[in-house]
DNA sequence: TTCTAGACTTGTAATCAGCAAG
DNA sequence: CTTGCTGATTACAAGTCTAGAA
């Protein structure tokens, strides 16, 4: 180990699931050995049967490579709403132009002559063509893809093999951004081995570029964890490979960010004093940082960074509110002070909230409203790097979205230990437990569209229901059939038979009660998306300890690839741990 | 001090695969 | 044996935050 000590590296003692976080290093590298295949590429375009055709103006034509690649990208998504955005059709065509011959260039001069329908089918047929295959067919398939997985799929990182996140280079399509982004429809251009940086060590065999060609650079970088990279075309930012997240790296990653909101909640009621105190500042800055700490902290609201006008659809974060996304009531109801919060945030998902506040705060946002535009900025003296060096200073390690991980976590932990009641069954308690969870998608705005098929799928599990209720009520008849049966004849047979029908009853009541508690869960569930709380937000501790103080197999709660990501938590927590 | 590139986390949508019902 | 549904998995876009150049 003394190797170790040289470099940098100091032993960590504390043993998880069968790897340690042993090796920290002090120095900032994050591996000492990596090494990989590289990345597997894109499939080059194979092009169109003679039979499809492209038509221009009810004419057929015929396309080059460049441009017939380009429109199958429309074609495939000609079932989309993308394309009957404005925009996003703009956008396709102006990029789809630069694909084209000069001869093509002249020829197509309207979008709204091109007919793509054949392709469409085509591909359409093509698909259902893959579904229809055989199951030899479909093994085979299989069986490559699982080849390429364990050759490309895994690399070696210091003592460990470890399985990579995202091994293939994203193909080239039309890029689909979301909400109204002005660039949907731009052309994402292909990835060449020349376009791309491989990351491993020096002494690692470095991986091949495909025959004839070369990478863009193979560096020797133990500062970062990425693997691969490459710059994407529509933003001009970096994209990468990087590990999965069961991955020693990342793991130890996520138990920091616990860490750190744990961290938070030992200081929490002092920062909370302090920002309070600050409604009263003096300076503007500083109410003006002291409110938006309220509304994270409050409302889960993300930091919200500057955004580049017209390069990203127009959505906000707490830094970056606008006067026209808040309304203020001096009353409302029966309520007073409320303030009504209607703004496009992440993913251009909706914020609609009214919340009551101090009177302080409503009259701290009336003075920051003061002679401004709807589209000037509500927090003008603030962004999120004054906010984030501020928290820097009251906290090591402290920035604004801790405070979601830890209003997250410990609204968990608080709505667990309410809603869990010791004597309930076991989907009683995992009905509960996700009761809790909702209790935090709900506070970090995790909404969802309801499903497609939501109304269906209720019905068919209420037809469910009634069937089991009926079953229901058939046993027990049965069961009252029986027991005067026995008190008749007092005989061993007919004492037997009044047990195996009260099991009988007794085993329906308790299906019955299952559905019943699935269909509640599945109501509640409506809008309301679980996941990204549970993958992102959730100290994984605090379930493994519910899980194992009420016998709750962790598979009710956590799927295979959760369980690989909480590892380390499954591993380390105990019943008693409190976030 | 401001700006930007870079690295990494968080988020929704699309696709896949397995399974129960018809 | 197919079909249609559901949960799992993958894809990749969109955030946060840091560091270092200008």
């Amino acid at each position: 180990m003394n190797s170790f000590d040289s470099c940098g590296y100091h032993k960590k003692t504390t043993i998880m699931h069968g790897f340690y976080f042993e090796l920290r290093a002090t120095d900032g590298s994050k591996w000492r050995f990596l090494e990989h295949k590289g990345p597997v590429l894109a499939p080059p375009y194979e092009p169109l049967p003679g039979h499809v055709r492209f038509f221009y103006d009810g004419k057929p034509m015929k396309l080059s490579a460049a441009a017939e690649e380009v429109a199958t990208f429309f074609a495939k998504m000609l079932d989309h709403e993308y394309t009957t955005k404005d925009i996003f059709r703009k956008n396709f065509y102006k990029d789809w132009r630069k694909e084209m011959t000069s001869e093509e260039k002249s020829k197509i001069t309207d979008l709204t002559k091109c007919n793509f329908t054949e392709m469409s089918e085509y591909f359409k047929a093509q698909s259902e063509a893959r579904k229809q295959m055989s199951k030899e067919e479909k093994l085979k398939i299989r069986e490559e893809n699982e080849r390429i997985l364990q050759e490309y799929g895994f690399c070696v990182m210091d003592n460990h093999k470890e399985r990579i996140g995202n091994f293939r280079i994203e193909p080239p399509g039309l890029f689909r951004g979301r909400g109204d982004h002005p660039k949907m429809g731009m052309l994402k251009r292909r990835i060449r081995p020349e376009d791309i940086i491989i990351n491993c060590s020096k002494d690692s065999k470095h991986p091949k570029p495909p025959q004839g060609t070369r990478w863009k650079e193979v560096r020797h970088d133990n500062k970062v964890t990425w693997l691969v990279s490459w710059t994407e075309n529509i933003q001009g930012s970096i994209k990468y490979i990087m590990l999965n997240p069961s991955s020693r790296i990342k793991g130890e990653k996520d138990w920091q960010k616990y860490e750190t909101a744990r961290r938070l909640k030992k200081c929490v009621d002092r920062l909370r004093a302090q920002y309070r105190d600050d409604w009263k500042s003096k300076e503007m800055r500083i109410r003006q940082r002291a409110v938006a700490l309220y509304f994270i902290d409050k409302l889960a609201l993300r930091a919200g960074n500057e955004k580049e006008e017209g390069e990203t659809a127009d959505t906000v974060g707490c830094c970056s509110l606008r006067v026209e996304h808040i309304k203020l009531y001096p009353k409302m109801d029966d309520q007073e002070y409320v303030v009504e919060f209607d703004f496009l945030g992440k993913d251009s998902i909706r914020y609609y909230n009214k919340m009551p506040v101090e009177k302080r705060v409503f009259k701290n946002l009336q003075l920051f409203l003061e002679n401004k535009q709807p589209e000037d900025d509500l927090f003008d003296r603030l962004n999120t790097s004054i906010l984030n060096k501020h928290l820097q200073e009251l906290m090591d390690g402290l920035t604004a979205k801790v405070f979601r991980t830890y209003n997250a976590s410990i609204t968990l932990q608080q709505q667990l230990k309410e809603l869990t009641s010791p004597e309930e069954s076991i989907p009683a308690k995992i009905l509960s437990y996700n009761r809790a969870n909702r209790a935090v998608a709900i506070l970090c705005n995790h909404q969802r569209a309801p499903p497609k098929t939501f109304e269906k799928s209720m019905q068919n599990l209420q037809t469910k229901i009634d069937e089991k209720q009926k079953q229901l009520s058939t046993a027990r008849k049965q069961l009252k059939g029986a027991k005067t049966e026995h008190k008749a004849s007092h005989g061993d047979g007919s004492k037997k038979m009044v047990e195996v029908k009260r099991k009988a009853v007794q085993r329906l009541e308790e299906q019955l009660m299952n559905l019943q508690m699935q269909a509640t869960d599945r109501e509640e569930n409506k809008q309301i998306a679980l996941g990204t709380s549970k993958l992102n937000y959730l100290d994984p501790r605090i379930s493994v300890a519910w899980v194992k103080k009420w016998d709750v197999p962790i598979e009710k709660i956590y799927n295979k690839t959760q369980r690989e990501k909480f590892a380390w938590a499954i591993d380390m927590a105990e019943e008693d741990y409190e976030f």
